[in-house]
DNA sequence: ACAATAGTGTCTCTGAGACACTATTAA
DNA sequence: TTAATAGTGTCTCAGAGACACTATTGT
């Protein structure tokens, strides 16, 4: 039985939870920074692009979910220390029918594999990421999806309720999660740079500052490498030199030391 | 119809979800922060103590039920600017018997009002929170519980499956979210210091010291208040002098500058 | 006047950022 | 040797922290 709450009426009905997740990788050819969209073909939004989602089971925890929606969608099995969670989305408007809940994760894999649609989409490609004047937004080379405009949540969910998305908009209330994750990776960029996993176990402190750039808003040019090292060196320990056959001294490689001790 | 996922497996029943709320206060008198615990009178964990929960109603976000259990509990209503989300905890082991999601909040109350026990809780008290060596602890003179020891969430739910909680233990994971819970107000002290709307609208810097020494873990005078004015000055507007009866200078009183604009 | 409280000024040390310089590689 | 790449050293400035000093109140 279901406990009673302090309240005297009881719930009628329970909202559906889905686990939304953001897959970060890098582009080694192109020196970007990437976000894996599914094109939906299921109802709502079917014909959309979104972010991948899936249904949590009852036997597992919604960060293990975030992580089979990885196997499941790209074939790599990864353990949870490349995923964390974002946040919690409950607004009444972000769905258009069926009351659904977002947990939304994040996951960053170590490389960038080839994509095939899975169940439930009927296409899944890499978009890279970019900055504009007012946030992020994400390519494929055709198709363009800006993060959400709107400075605070209430103000984006009353526009979104207002008129009904086109297809050049992701589905849902995507473009508000991808700008709150964005923003949070930027937050942590500083103490907790989580997203340099997508870099490999290890990597150059060039590599680092391509990583960075994006979110900072600015060419990975005008990130000093000297402060850059400097200023980070609590977080990252020196384990060796790179091999390249390009002209050049060989760089450094880098480990994130509160991962790898 | 519920969308089809990715995975061919369909679901076949859903978690329960909870808004669990972690509501603070400031005591003028002992000048110590405060958080709301409820004996439960309910199953599961009949007779523990516990963070204040509820369930989501359909027509709400999850904020909003927070709100609400704010407002039923204390009978306090508060704007949404007072509450935050925390996080959402999910492990499989968080509750022994019919699954349930955890959608966690905190309240921020701009004073600290009288308790009566509300439905589906046999009592509900303030309790005081202090330091430890190893965390952080919350007392009513009577009853202490201090927040989870594990490092790690792997760590921290391994140990609650093993050994069935006592009544001196707080129920569910509760000890596990308020470790969460102290660890991120801590974290944004320096930069969003939202745990300050326990002082009301305007408080003087001593009164600020106060409130962060706990979460600090040092005694509120060795909180330096030169340094501290000089190094909140961008979170703090200054509003004019208070009045007291008592001897000593007056002090000054600011508001959070970045909520109160 | 004095105790009690609160605000101010100053010194030092550390870290961020600008920028010039040195080092190591392939061709 | 030269172009290309990467790492190092140094100067300045701003902020954190230690701590001594001044200011304003009630009794």
């Amino acid at each position: 039985m279901r406990g009673t709450d302090m309240d005297s009426e009881s719930i009628l009905e329970q909202p559906y939870i889905n686990i939304t997740n953001i897959i970060w990788s890098f582009d080694q050819i192109t020196s970007k920074v990437n976000i894996l969209l599914v094109k939906r073909s299921n109802k709502p939004y079917n014909g959309y692009w979104a972010l991948p989602e899936t249904f949590m089971r009852t036997n597992e925890s919604a960060d293990e979910a975030a992580l089979r929606l990885v196997r499941a969608k790209i074939g790599m099995a990864l353990s949870n220390s490349h995923t964390e969670q974002l946040a919690t989305f409950t607004n009444r408007l972000r769905t258009p029918e069926q009351r659904t809940l977002s947990l939304a994760y994040m996951t960053f894999l170590p490389d960038k594999p080839m994509l095939k649609p899975g169940y439930g989409a009927s296409d899944a490609r890499w978009f890279s990421m970019d900055y504009t004047e007012s946030g992020y937004a994400f390519s494929d080379g055709e198709l363009t999806f800006p993060t959400a405009q709107s400075q605070t949540e209430s103000q984006y969910y009353a526009k979104l309720a207002k008129s009904s998305l086109s297809k050049a908009h992701l589905a849902y209330d995507h473009e508000w999660i991808l700008k709150v994750a964005c923003e949070r990776i930027k937050n942590k960029l500083d103490y907790q740079p989580n997203i340099l996993l997508v870099l490999g176990p290890q990597f150059t402190l060039k590599d680092a500052r391509l990583v960075y750039a994006p979110f900072l808003k600015m060419p990975f040019e005008l990130i000093d490498n000297s402060n850059f090292k400097k200023s980070h060196r609590h977080l990252f320990t020196d384990v060796g030199t790179s091999m390249s056959n390009r002209p050049g001294r060989p760089a450094r490689v880098y480990k994130l030391s509160y991962l790898f001790p």
